[in-house]
DNA sequence: CGGCTCATTGATGTAGCTCAAGCCTGGTGG
DNA sequence: CCACCAGGCTTGAGCTACATCAATGAGCCG
């Protein structure tokens, strides 16, 4: 079956200022007097594409008094499954993998999240799932309070919410198709091209051209998110570099020369 | 690999006021000036539980005069994927599922809805699923542009939509648990003990005791919901029953004598 | 250098698929 | 009334895609 999750558990990151390794990961925002953006959210995505985007400057500016950055290293467990949360948080930078897990260890990922995207179950007070940062992670953490109140007064935010839900509900689908009836070839291909789509830094080549790009899981990780064996992912890797579909180099780095023809493989 | 799926086509529901078979199945509103909750909205659990909820009987009134109350009979198809849509429905009675399908047939579901769950995808004007009735269903539709213009004088519609969508979104990744890492025996066992939650009229039931249904969907449609074939569910049923957690009269419908036995048998 | 973790590759086992036959139920028509 | 048929379901016999088990390699760090 299924690897056995390692999960460091390291939920400081949540409470205080520092994270175990003793580094200072949080900066409290000192109060910024512009009349436009505050200054810690003038670099964010999440101000344009994320839920921030609903939000004037002045209010911008209010919320991020309550905000304070943080930084998550790779593998650190930041929501455990049906864990009491009180805060959310934005995706800054890195990538963050939602997962949930059977008694016996089996384990399977359910989304993987980027930046800008919004990270936390509003509505209640447990999560259904465990968010571990799968590459190092920057993030935007704030009260759940806050974010209700902020909703209360822009309703405008509970709508990107809402989009931002529908579009993760519409990836969960499309990831139930290539669970269910894609072959392991297929579901190794379909994952290689939501990477490259989604990750590649010139993203003009969305669906043309070529793309490289570093993977943010591990074989173990891209097996538990297909819903395979590590032993098969990387049989079909393999598989897709002698054909010449993909150029590796090293054990992560992944180029795609022709991302079209990695499309053709997905068997959608 | 998947059986085809065999689609009635038949969209004649959406755009006129009788289905092929010629019945009369909508039955447009007359002004009702009552003071209090339209007739129309009386019984339905849309107004309880569902979307409708949010609203006072006055704009529930307004809403009303908008809508209309369609039947569709098992088997066919209400939106077809990526398909132009211009309505939203309340499913009011019946089972409606929705499914992808590859280009070479094999097909995956990826979503039931029963009453009063919402039907339709907000912000985006084509479907990215097929919905197709598995039960004879009942419907309330309305535009979309009906919706749109009430989510912006009852921002709490916007709230219960989101509320609905999380659902969703938690129901999909747990099924994504079940397709990816549960075993075929386990699959079945999560089909029916869903089922038997979900539908069981005397739900007080939930968690114990037992229960009687009808299964709304085929065999077929069982194994292209679990991602497995119609053979591999035969058995598995065949082998519940002779263990005796199941009780089968006839084809479709089950009863659970104990229904903690039979979650136990899930996996989770 | 030894001891990690992660990845690859090979040999073998098996859960679930495929193919094929037969059954049961309800509807239709003679 | 029965004969027939069609669609859905079950059961069996073999096959195969993927899992499991096991050995080895490749980078990384103390």
């Amino acid at each position: 079956m299924a690897a056995y999750g390692q999960i460091l558990a390291a939920r400081a990151w949540m409470a205080a200022g520092t994270d175990e390794s003793g580094k200072i990961v949080s900066d409290q925002r000192e109060d910024i007097h512009t009349t436009g953006v505050p200054v810690v959210c003038q670099q964010c995505e999440a101000r344009h594409k994320g839920i921030c985007g609903a939000l004037t400057p002045d209010e911008l500016t209010r919320l991020s008094k309550h905000t304070s950055k943080r930084h998550a290293a790779h593998g650190m467990e930041l929501v455990g499954e049906s864990e009491e949360t009180e805060s959310y948080a934005n995706v800054m930078g890195g990538v963050v993998k939602l997962s949930k897990m059977m008694p016996d260890g089996r384990q399977q990922i359910v989304g993987l999240q980027f930046a800008p995207d919004f990270l936390g179950r509003p509505f209640q007070s447990t999560s259904n799932v465990t968010a571990e940062a799968a590459t190092d992670v920057h993030l935007c953490v704030f009260p759940k309070s806050t974010l209700d109140s902020m909703m209360k007064e822009a309703p405008s935010m509970e709508n990107r919410l809402l989009q931002q839900t529908l579009k993760e509900l519409d990836d969960a689908r499309e990831w139930m198709l290539t669970l269910g009836r894609k072959t392991a070839a297929e579901k190794v291909a379909s994952f290689l091209f939501m990477i490259a789509v989604q990750i590649d830094p010139t993203h003009d080549a969305e669906r043309e051209g070529s793309a490289t790009f570093d993977l943010p899981l591990t074989r173990g990780e891209i097996a538990d998110f297909l819903g395979i064996t590590i032993e098969t992912v990387s049989r079909q890797m393999t598989k897709l570099r002698k054909t010449g579909l993909i150029v590796l180099e090293g054990t992560r780095r992944v180029s795609v020369p022709d991302i079209q023809a990695l499309r053709d493989e997905t068997g959608v």
